[in-house]
DNA sequence: GTTCTGACA
DNA sequence: TGTCAGTA
């Protein structure tokens, strides 16, 4: 099995997810319903959440915390869909990639306020904003 | 105890 | 978006 496909496997509840991204259970369900993640569901209809799911969410979180709305959310990920299709028209192999990374980045230079950090001491407590 | 859907403010 | 209800 290939990395990629691993990124698609179904491993994380909702409780995970909402700790992983610092997003509640009621936006992790709302942008579901938008189309913005397909998590898999277990046979009891419970989600089951990729790490493909979670870094989306990440890129909601980060796109919402820059100012954008739903609207301008779900703008960025088609333009990330037009630049999959036209490798052509950009030097950037995977923008997705590109954006987990800056994020990750910002994230580990301290450059977020206190207040918005997903860490809290170590990465076993994690802990969620708004 | 956790998650799910629907619904209200 | 938070929260409460009634379930599974």
């Amino acid at each position: 099995m290939e990395l990629n496909d691993r990124r698609q496997l179904p491993l994380f509840s909702i409780g995970t997810v909402q700790k992983l991204t610092g997003l509640s259970a009621r936006q992790i369900r709302y942008y579901e319903e938008h189309e913005l993640v397909q998590p898999a569901r277990t046979t009891g209809k419970q989600r089951q959440f990729s790490f493909a799911d979670v870094e989306r969410l990440m890129l909601i979180r980060q796109w919402l915390d820059e100012g954008h709305n739903m609207a301008g959310v779900k703008r960025n990920f088609e333009e990330m869909e037009r630049r999959r299709a036209h490798p052509k028209d950009t030097n950037k192999q995977d923008l997705s990639d590109a954006e987990v990374y800056k994020w990750l980045e910002r994230e580990m230079l301290g450059n977020l306020s206190k207040s918005e950090s997903l860490f809290q001491g170590d990465l076993s407590r994690f802990y969620r904003k708004r």
